[in-house]
This record gives structure tokens, C-alpha cells and sequence, in this order.
DNA sequence: GTGAAAGCGCTAACAG
DNA sequence: CTGTTAGCGCTTTCAC
């Protein structure tokens, strides 16, 4: 007896059960007025045969698919070799597993990809709602899907952040840390390296330094202030740019400016840390294995990507986040570059 | 005058055009029978309204839903921080795009995890075909869908090739140039690092290196194998048990393995290149910044993703794919850690 | 070329 | 606690 479990209905475990279709439902989906009897029952007709329910037909009845969407905008370049994507994609996939609820992922390439993409992604599709990733100004995006009125949550603050929910590391404050770090390893004049501008990423871990350097007295010098875009290559001219200015020390928004940043800083002779200490952003996983072992902030980016996750969650069942704003703390990572190990003064 | 925009149907549409909601269908779906006068009628009405077909219904009535899976199995441990897998993923995401298709995407972290998924990417889901990333022995996983009789293609080569349409990368050729790379460079005791046994990424990486020896009369020495797990680690400790048998050169199959096994190398006090030379395999994006930049195997993995994508909506539409399996070719990347640069024989 | 009508498989009032 | 009855919004024969 081969059964065709392809296409078999609620009404046919109904009929194989002896209960209505309603009845089949009911238990399926785990509401309270069934009695114990009948729900075995069925349940053991649901085991045999393997039954599952359609999901576009629950869907359509239902108008809920306990799917999300995760969409990273046109601004966000690229989904590798930087592990934050990849990491925050992990965040959130096993939240949704978790919560049986399925991912789907959008990666936005162009602006044709987004006006293509956006039917899926808004209120017409099938997604419950949508979690996005903000860029730079993708706030455009976000405000088109918040008119359609689908639940939102935004990872990094976006610009606008008024009827927005979103999550975000707190850059000021990690920023604030490695920058006073580099202070209490006796350093005075100390640059930083810039992100890319126009985000809010870069404003606040710019906003950290300055904090830093005020709270410690120290000048703000705009001389000590280098654009870069967080590309290695714009770590190696910003380096370049600052190197006639003589510091001692080097915040770089990005792990991977301050690499080139120390290479720079290395062509013009100088030991790390000996003559000149960099503390990164990121943590990436090559950071480890650089020579010096690169000083950093670690965000805590897989557990963003489950509350990020859990947030929404609570915004489509219950109609609202308990909080507009969540900011989740980060960790300074003290190894070789700074010189804290070269002058005894690792934590 | 504010037009709700949410609960649009067909036949709100078909009544402004005034025609039938048949019609209204055949426009959207671009179906030939049409006439042009009403075909633009239509569509400056629907352009007006901003209306945008459900896709759950359409998904329902139509047995299709436009939507394919990615499977990460259970065995591929972390979407990071090697970026394979974000690269494969953005392939597939893009050609997604291109295709108007939307991805979902499983990262099976469990074997409950599999259970809980395993409805969701069968025949029972949304989803018109899955592309899985096969691991160790996913082949469970593998063959379970099969016999759901959703459209399948596998990336990476599978144990069990029966039925399965696959891609791979030409693993024994990219290994077998890598090593002949070696020889060519006057090296005559050349180990290999393995990667994690029962993979066939590994089986076929141990054929080519084991060709190219054959291919150059050198003899196989079981002495210059040593066992690895892909991870920087292995890569270590893998290189303490070869040391004591003088290779004066090393394939690993991972560039992690490779970072592990130079880090081993030098505690010995060897110098790299010149006492002994390194070739990895996956061109991280770190390998070009070590010291000494690592010869390495680059993969078209992108590529890989969006030929997987092709493949299966060719499944999806025809039937079957147009081949069984798909082999693509890999580039030995010649950096200094060879000893080719330093022996002027760089390509 | 166009419309009418019958579902796709499920959920969710509403009775009872 | 259970069954009956409408739909959810679309596709797709089948007539005309």
C-alpha cells in the first residue's frame, strides 16, 4: 500500500480520524477544546501518514506565514569577507528556528533589486515582517515598508528614528572605552581613523572619541582626524595622511583599516606598538593571528540577530516592542597592538 | 480620497478596468491571449493602484510559489568566519534576484532542527525546489528530500551520487596543480594536511595531491599525511607530527590549516619559504595579507551559487537538469609562501 | 479574446 | 467539545 503523501488534505486525516476537517485543525494547531480522546486519535492518523498542512492554503486562510524577512539593503555592499553579515544572518536564523518561524533573506543589489523586491518584502507578500539591516541611507527603504505596514525592525540606528523599532551596538560608548584605554596607556596624542561618512555608525564611534578625549582633558585636534570608507586601503592612505602629525596612537573605526593603518604605519618605519599603538573595530577573526595581536571591540552581533528576532516576534503578535530602542553593550578585546602587554599593563 | 492599498484583490482591479477577474489574471501572468486595448487598460490600472497580487493564493492555486530554499545542513558547523558559505549564499541570493525568485534560507544547527525544518523544505512547504550544501554525511537529509520528490540540486559532491544533480569544484585538479606547483619547484618530500575525514572535499583533495606525486614518480610516503579537521588548530598540530619527518614543502587543504601549520613551522624554527613552503586552499580574504602572503587555491564560489540557482529552476521548469553533475574549474593563486617568489620562479 | 465557475487546502466564526 | 459553513485571493479549465 503506497500512500501518496504529497497530497493529502485535513480532510482526509478528518475521514481517517472520524472527526470534521474543523476537528483536524483544531489539533494541528494546538487549541485548547479538544478533548484528550479525539486529539490522540488524530494525532496517531497524523504520525502514520505523515500529514503535514499546506502552507499557502494555512497562509491565505490565516493571513499570517510565520515567515520573516531579513534584508540587507542596496548600501550594504557586501555580505562577506566582513563576518558581521554572515554572523548576524546565524543571529537570526536560529532565532527563527527556535520560534518555528522561517527566514527568508533578501540581499538588495541595486536599485532595480529593491523596487523588484519590495512587493515581497511589504504587506503584500507573504512574510509576517521583516527585519533590515540599515546602511547608510537606506531609510528610504525603511520608511516605504513601514508606510505598508508591515512589522519592522531596524539593526543599526538609522537616521531617522522616529515610529522606527531598532537594535544597535552602543558605538559611542565602545568607541568612549578604547579610546580611554589608549589614554591610560599614557598616550596623548591619539588619531582616529573615520568609517564611512554619511552612516551613523561612524558618527557615533567619532562621537566616542571625542567623549574619551574630553572626559581625559585632552585637546581635540581635527589634524589627528583621517577619513576612511572601512576598507583596508582607505586605513593605508588615512594612516599616511596623519603619519606627519606624529600620534602615538590609533583608533581605526574598522579592523580592517587599522591593518592598514599599521601597515602604513610600519613602511614609515615605525614598530607596533613600541613607537605607535591601534586599537581596531570588529573583531575579526584574522584580528587574533595579526602581528600584533589586534586590541579591538567585539560586538555581540549573533545575539543581536536573535533579538532582533525577538523583537519583531513581539511586534507581530502583540502589536508593539516593549522598548522603541535597544542598545546592547560591547567588549573591549585588549591584546598586542595597543602596547598594553608591552608595557605590563594588560588588563 | 485613500485608497487602501492592503486588501487590493484581483477582482477590485478587473471592476475598475471592467473586465473579469480572468482577465485581470492573464495580464499579470503575462499570458498571450490577450488584446492589446485591454492588456494596457489593465495595466495602467493596476500601475494607479499600486495592486500587487497575494502570493499566498497565488502560491495556492497555482502549486507554485516562486520560492527556493538553501539548506545548510546540520554538518556544515558555522556560516562563519569562513566566507564560503556567505559567498555562496550571496551567489544564489543574486541569482534569485535575477530570476525573481525569493530565497529562503535553513541553517540547520541540529538534528531537531533538521526534524522541525524537514516539512517546511519538502513537498509539503512553499517552496518550489531547495539547493542543499552537503556535508560530511548529510546524504540522510539529501535522500529524505529526494524521496519528497521536491526539486533538488546539491552543492559539493555528495557520497551517494545516484539521482542527485550536483555541483562541485574540480577538487582533485585544483589539488593535483597545487602540488605539481610544488614539485615544479624543486621540492621532493611534500606532505598534505587533510581536512576533516569522511568528506568527500577531503577524499578528493587527498586524490589530487597523491596524482601529482604519482604524476612526477615521487613516492607516496604515509609519513607525510597527516590528519586535520579544516580549522587553524588541526592545522598545528597536524604540522608537529610532520615536522619530525623533514617535508621541505606542504599542501593543506584549508588556509586555515595552512595558517596553523606555518605558526607551527616557525615555533620550530624553520623560515618560511625558505626552509620550507606552504600552499593552502579557499583564498581567505586573510591569506593575501599573511606574512608571507599564502599561495593559495581561489574557488569561483559565487559562481558556484548562481549556477546551482540555474540548474534548479531548470529542474523546476523542465523536469531535469540538462547534466547530472556540474564541475567547475578552481585558479592556483601563486603568492609568496611557495617559495616561487623567493626562487625568482613566480608565474 | 473573454467570462463563468470550480476549486487550491486551510482557518475561523457560528451553531449546537 | 465538535461540526457546518463561509470564505482567504488567485489560477485554470471550459464554454462562448
Amino acid at each position: 500500500m503506497t500512500i501518496d503523501i504529497q497530497n493529502l488534505t485535513l480532510e482526509d486525516i478528518a475521514e481517517k480520524a472520524g472527526v470534521s476537517r474543523s476537528t483536524v485543525s483544531r489539533v494541528v494547531n494546538e487549541h485548547p477544546n479538544v478533548s484528550e480522546k479525539v486529539r490522540t486519535r488524530v494525532l496517531q492518523v497524523i504520525a502514520e501518514t505523515g500529514f503535514h498542512p499546506n502552507a499557502a492554503a494555512r497562509t491565505l486562510a490565516s493571513q499570517r506565514s510565520s515567515m520573516i524577512g531579513f534584508i540587507l539593503g542596496r548600501t550594504v555592499s557586501s555580505f562577506f569577507p566582513d563576518p558581521y553579515f554572515p554572523q548576524l544572518t546565524q543571529g537570526i536564523a536560529q532565532a527563527c528556528n527556535q520560534n518555528r518561524y522561517t527566514l527568508s533573506l533578501f540581499l538588495v543589489g541595486s536599485r532595480e533589486d529593491e523596487a523588484m523586491i519590495f512587493p515581497n518584502v511589504s504587506r503584500k507578500g507573504l512574510l509576517d515582517g521583516v527585519i533590515v539591516q540599515s546602511g547608510h541611507d537606506d531609510d528610504e527603504l525603511i520608511n516605504k515598508l513601514i508606510t505598508s505596514n508591515i512589522p519592522i525592525v531596524v539593526v543599526g540606528r538609522p537616521f531617522e528614528v522616529e515610529n522606527v523599532t531598532f537594535l544597535d551596538v552602543d558605538n559611542v560608548e565602545a568607541s568612549r572605552q578604547a579610546v580611554a584605554h589608549l589614554i591610560g596607556l599614557g598616550n596623548t596624542r591619539i588619531a582616529t581613523i573615520e568609517g564611512s561618512a554619511n552612516t551613523t555608525v561612524s558618527i557615533d564611534r567619532r562621537r566616542g572619541y571625542e567623549k574619551a578625549l574630553a572626559e581625559a582633558g585632552l585637546p581635540l585636534d581635527e589634524k589627528l582626524i583621517a577619513a576612511g570608507d572601512f576598507s583596508e586601503e582607505s586605513g593605508y592612505r588615512a594612516m599616511e595622511a596623519l603619519l606627519p602629525h606624529k600620534p602615538d596612537a590609533v583608533f581605526a573605526a574598522s579592523d580592517a583599516m587599522a591593518f592598514g593603518a599599521i601597515r602604513a604605519a610600519r613602511h614609515a618605519g615605525l614598530r607596533v606598538p613600541e613607537d605607535i599603538g591601534f586599537v581596531g573595530f570588529d573583531d575579526l577573526p584574522s584580528a587574533r593571528r595579526f602581528e600584533p595581536a589586534l586590541t579591538t571591540v567585539r560586538q555581540p552581533v549573533s545575539e543581536m540577530g536573535s533579538k532582533a528576532v525577538d523583537t519583531l516576534l513581539q511586534i507581530i503578535h502583540e502589536g508593539a516592542a516593549s522598548q522603541a530602542a535597544t542598545i546592547v553593550p560591547t567588549e573591549l578585546v585588549v591584546r598586542n597592538s595597543c602596547g598594553a602587554k608591552a608595557k605590563g599593563l594588560a588588563q
